[in-house]
DNA sequence: CGAAAGGGAACGTTTAACCC
DNA sequence: GGGTTAAACGTTCCCTTTCG
């Protein structure tokens, strides 16, 4: 009966192949939440699909088959984060799940949403959809700490009602607010949000938990021992005519798609608050641009199409709410003067301003089109352009009183223009974009790749318009998204082991690897997951004192006779080699201590992949012995070990220059080879003749992140 | 050549945005 | 106005360069 009611809404939208696909898998899935006796196993699935691919489709899909099946009655869907995102997921529960009636011609599902449960409480456990075996309940949730705890209070206020239910607890963008934000930091307890949510857990006798994201990261990142965890990770894949990462913002589609704005200009939007309030600046020339484009490709999409009868325009520049009203005024100042233009070129002064008019026009004319607009020839495109440009409207959507809501039903203008950022930034569908104007960045410190993939609401299923596109953005943040393309090729890659080849999901996702070729992204936030980076710095340094055994100096004594002399650029070592790290470790019997004093607390060390087996080269870094000099230590015993930096004028192509003591690598008789740096130093303040330690793993081809633990 | 200064990244704290 | 999260801000720490 619910796949029934499922399959008559969803054929209509995506086609009949792609629902059943859809239900094919939502069986598999739902499998996968139940234990041997075919009850809620109380796990943690994890169901990715890509940006605005239609993960929505499939949960609802899910839910139609558990209830069809009997595997659950009570879904707990956690919706949002913002009430925009609850209301378009409640609006997609609507409809499919609001009005099913059985033979009789009573209703067998009911809708709530966590916003009743507080008010309704007392009668909700007594409503007959909490009473009898056949009645299908689902509650959809805010994510809000209020939210959370009325579901916990109306568990609690009737716990044998609740003790017989089979809750499934589906948690839309589950790597967002759910997942413990205290993780990783010096707090005591979880978060909030995480704690209440497996309070609830903990409160259902029977439950299975799925979380549901395009960006994972988090998820598979967080401790194994954590409850939300994945047990099992399935993905959904994007259907027919679908365009994200690779359609977007691979080689080729930078070059098609994306338009460049430069930093100047990124920083004088950014910094809109800081203009005077009473004299309205113009707008920069990349969003003249980008308006432009807009427009004209509004236009030529109409004149193409009759059926597109609207097109959107996004502007993600800053978060703080105050700048939005100023770029909008910014914004508005300029349609005005547009309109007055076009006005008075079709009121007979054609001359006035014309070549203003027609430089702005031919920006993104000439964008499309590849030529100049012909005031003749183009007589149709002009005078549809004077209409367009009476048509666009800007609003601001925020929290603000006077703000708008996306899609809001008032928003009647042909061509509209989205003002904002955090509401419109995740989860969000808005179906006519056709330009996104995004140069939001972080000013200091590190991008998180989730929250940077989160923005890009371009992405969907836009083949029949992609070709009116234009993503305007920053180098900085282009050559992001490029960035992660990759990494969610490689992410994609490896979960399909654990989906289709049914490798162990646990073993899995212990050693995830997220490749992330540059160091300016960082996957996800830093107090959720505990990542280290790896395969960047190869190089670990010991940094404390330690005390030094006589098994180390009597190395360094042996070593010291044996040693071969060797030149690194200006400067002479004795080095001993070894084929690999078992033969050194078997003669020298000081591994354990190099490792001890070389992996403080924060160490990069790779020790993945098969660096056991190179070559391994011991060099004595004190080629003057007995020189006068000490080191004194820091506090907390600390000291600086690799004294000699290069110059920064050093050519590192010449190897007849001394490179430095961390650059001993970079000598063509090092490559590929483990690198042990043995100091012999004297500090001021303890015993001499201690030991210290450099080690050098050479660096794997692919640099990312990897869980810390 | 050792040690300290200087610059930049990591870390811990505060702020802005959002909900009710 | 209180409660919460994510992101911006400000301080500390580490690495490289420069100074004596």
């Amino acid at each position: 009966m619910y796949i029934e009611k499922y399959k008559e809404v969803y054929c209509k939208k995506i086609g009949t192949d792609s629902t059943n696909e859809i239900l094919k898998r939502s069986y598999e899935i739902l499998e996968e939440t139940l234990d041997e006796n075919r009850q809620p196993n109380k796990q943690t699935g994890l169901l990715v699909g890509k940006v605005q691919s239609g993960k929505t489709s499939n949960f609802l899909g899910i839910i139609a088959t558990a209830f069809d099946k009997e595997y659950y009655d009570t879904v707990f869907l956690v919706g949002g984060i913002d009430n925009d995102l609850l209301r378009q997921n409640e609006e997609r529960v609507n409809e499919v799940f609001d009005d099913i009636s059985d033979d009789r011609g009573y209703m067998t599902c009911a809708v709530f949403s966590s916003a009743s449960i507080k008010s309704e409480k007392n009668n909700l456990n007594q409503n007959r959809f909490f009473q009898g075996d056949n009645n299908k309940v689902i509650i959809t949730i805010l994510k809000n700490s209020r939210h959370f705890s009325d579901i916990l209070d109306l568990i609690n206020n009737n716990p044998l009602i609740w003790s017989k239910r089979k809750v499934l607890i589906i948690d839309d963008e589950g790597d967002q607010g759910s997942l413990d934000g205290n993780a990783n930091t010096k707090k005591d307890g979880p978060t909030k949000w995480n704690e209440t949510i497996n309070n609830i857990r903990n409160s259902l006798t029977h439950f299975s938990y799925i979380a549901v994201t395009a960006t994972p990261y988090a998820n598979v990142l967080i401790d194994t021992y954590d409850n939300l965890s994945p047990k099992f990770i399935k993905l959904t894949y994007p259907g027919q005519g679908y365009s994200g990462l690779s359609v977007f913002h691979s080689d080729e589609g930078n070059e098609r798609y994306v338009r460049i704005v430069p930093d100047e200009e990124a920083e004088r939007l950014r910094d809109s608050d800081n203009q005077n309030d009473s004299e309205v600046q113009n707008i920069e020339k990349s969003l003249e641009e980008a308006l432009s484009f807009f427009i004209c490709s509004s236009i030529d999409l109409l004149m193409k199409k009759q059926k597109y009868t609207k097109s959107e325009m996004l502007l993600n520049i800053v978060r703080v709410k105050n700048d939005h009203k100023i770029i909008k005024k910014r914004l508005d100042k300029f349609l005005i003067e547009l309109r007055k233009g076009i006005d008075d070129y079709f009121n007979d002064k054609k001359d006035i301003e014309k070549l203003w008019l027609f430089e702005f026009i031919n920006k993104g004319f000439k964008i499309l089109y590849d030529r100049k607009i012909d005031e003749n020839g183009d007589y149709d495109f002009l005078e549809r352009f004077k209409y367009a440009v009476q048509d666009v409207n800007s609003f601001i959507i925020n929290s603000s009183p006077g703000a708008k809501r996306l899609n809001e039903s008032s928003i009647k203008n042909k061509h509209v223009i989205y003002i904002g950022s955090d509401l419109l930034s995740r989860g969000v569908t808005i179906s006519n974009l056709i330009v996104a104007y995004i140069i939001r960045d972080t000013l200091l410190g590190k991008n998180n790749a989730d929250t940077i993939l989160q923005r890009a609401r371009w992405f969907g299923y836009r083949d029949k318009i992609i070709n009116n596109m234009k993503i305007y953005t920053t180098e900085k943040i282009a050559n992001h998204y490029f960035d992660i393309w990759i990494m969610e090729n490689n992410l994609w890659e490896y979960l399909e082991r654990i989906d289709l080849e049914g490798l162990s999901c646990e073993e899995l996702i212990d050693k995830i690897f997220l490749e992330l070729p540059t160091s300016e992204l960082r996957p996800t936030r830093r107090n959720v997951a505990d990542v280290r980076e790896v395969a960047i710095k190869s190089w670990s340094i010991q940094r404390k004192y330690h005390e030094t055994k006589n098994i180390e100096l009597d190395y360094f004594e042996k070593i010291s006779e044996e040693a071969k002399i060797e030149q690194f650029g200006t400067r002479t070592f004795r080095v001993k080699e070894y084929s690999n790290w078992n033969n050194f470790c078997s003669e020298s019997h000081i591994d354990s201590y190099i490792i001890n004093k070389v992996l403080a607390k924060r160490e990069q060390v790779v020790f993945e992949g098969s660096w056991e087996e190179k070559p391994v080269k011991v060099v004595l870094m004190q080629p003057q012995s007995g020189a006068n000099s000490m080191r004194s230590l820091g506090t907390d015993d600390k000291f600086t070990l690799h004294a000699q930096g290069a110059n920064i004028n050093v050519d590192y192509t010449d190897q007849n220059n001394y490179f430095g003591d961390s650059k001993i690598d970079l000598y063509d008789s090092n490559k590929g080879k483990v690198i042990i740096q043995i100091y012999k130093i004297d500090f001021k303040d303890k015993s001499k003749n201690e030991i210290a330690y450099g080690l050098y793993i050479p660096s794997l081809s692919v640099s990312g992140y990897v869980k810390n633990r």
